[in-house]
DNA sequence: CCGACCAATTTGGTCTGACCAAAATTACAG
DNA sequence: CTGTAATTTTGGTCAGACCAAATTGGTCGG
């Protein structure tokens, strides 16, 4: 499935998922861009642009004399939406890294925004985890909730830093998941706990209170993804066989 | 001083920087392909890849009719380095969102190494430690310390998704940071407590010891260094005048 | 047999000029 | 003034060409 409808960025993908899968070794050089042109039976220039987004993501590096594969260590975050949409399930510890980074930054969210928000923005915020609650019932409205309370979280803690990586994790990533028709089931007694907890947290500018919870939350998160996923499985594997 | 010495890049270089200064207003449209062509007395083809680039970064929106510049907050991570090379001096806002974000994931980075790591390389974490203790007397030998600290730390954690965004961060704020020169003055007395504490931390396999002594190193830099950006301003005006 | 040096080839970077389809703009009719 | 049709502009793509730097392969001397 390409991302764009221009030719481009449908070599960009391919070749992109190529490196990604390990069909060139670590600083081996990539075909040359008449080659690749031919291949894709396109012309150069689109081959350019495409490798030149590759180059972005730092998967390789372009010189003269030829683009060579970088080691994916070295690459940028936006590689990680395309290295998620390689398998049809996603991979487990990869899910993992990602809720606990997501996690740990979404608590550093919370923390700054207790301590810079006004009372008039905590109070809103207390007012988005009330939605959170009564939104119990249907699992997409309470997503819907949840997304809608950490923009405004994000909002107020006015981490510029910490948006823009937001903004590259929900793009490579949360789309991905939520593709798959993933629903992880929480438990309710441990999720009231959470909300109450974050309610209390900000209207009294707790911020301990409030980081402790969202942990929680992530911890969960992280139990019931995992958990849905294993679930997921075999579901997958009866519907191929 | 351009990225690269092609002129795409430079293009790209300068017209990155036009947005992020805000010659353009939100939604606005760029000039075309054409006209930036003739601005640049380049070709239709180094402008494309040039927009292509600025694209990849979620600044510009390119479609059919024209590119359109897109909220900064809608933006990739990569942005950053350009952002904070706009000024001769960071921004001390934008420093402190980024020396926030970046110990929390330091702080994620070493609970989760504390978790996985085996006896042998947490040990070998500490002696890391040893190192930046016994480089004490030599700032910048004890600055390659900690990063290599960091970077060990961030082998044994094995997270992916934080060590991607590390590359981003370093490669767009750390190098901009160190070229100005600026040397933070950690207080001594603080500076044993934590290593200290992060010794110990790692040879009893304390995760909340870990966390915490990371939590104060970077609440200690995060003031030094408004402190060393405070007292660079004058010098700076002095060279000036 | 090996290593150093040099020429031929390959490769990326750039330019020119052209065509198409979609979007934006303008002109026009109601 | 409004809605629609014609025109222009814009991005997407292609083809062919040139240059400088890097790679490659062969040659020569040890």
């Amino acid at each position: 499935m390409p991302t764009q409808n221009t030719i481009s960025s449908e070599i960009a993908t391919q070749l992109r998922s190529e490196i990604l899968r390990g069909h060139f070794r670590e600083g081996e050089r990539l075909p040359s861009e008449r080659d690749l042109a031919a291949r894709f039976s396109a012309s150069r220039g689109a081959v350019r642009e495409a490798l030149s987004q590759i180059e972005q993501l730092g998967l390789i590096a372009i010189k003269p004399g030829g683009a060579r594969v970088q080691p994916l260590r070295d690459a940028r975050i936006a590689v990680l939406g395309p290295l998620m949409a390689l398998h049809e399930i996603p991979d487990p510890k990869l899910l993992d890294n990602f809720l606990q980074t997501f996690g740990a930054l979404a608590t550093l969210t919370a923390e700054e925004a207790i301590s810079r928000g006004s009372s008039e923005q905590l109070n809103r915020l207390r007012e988005h985890v009330v939605s959170i609650q009564n939104a119990a019932d249907d699992f997409a409205a309470q997503q819907q909730q949840w997304r809608e309370f950490f923009s405004y979280l994000s909002e107020v803690a006015d981490n510029l830093v910490v948006q823009l990586i937001g903004n590259d994790l929900k793009a490579q990533f949360v789309e991905q998941a939520m593709k798959l028709g993933i629903t992880p089931v929480f438990r309710k007694r441990v999720m009231a706990q959470i909300l109450g907890a974050l309610k209390q947290g900000f209207a009294r500018r707790d911020r301990d209170k409030v980081g402790t919870a969202l942990r929680l939350y992530f911890q969960e998160l992280t139990l019931c993804m995992q958990q849905a996923l294993a679930d997921f499985n075999p579901q997958l594997q009866r519907a191929a066989g």
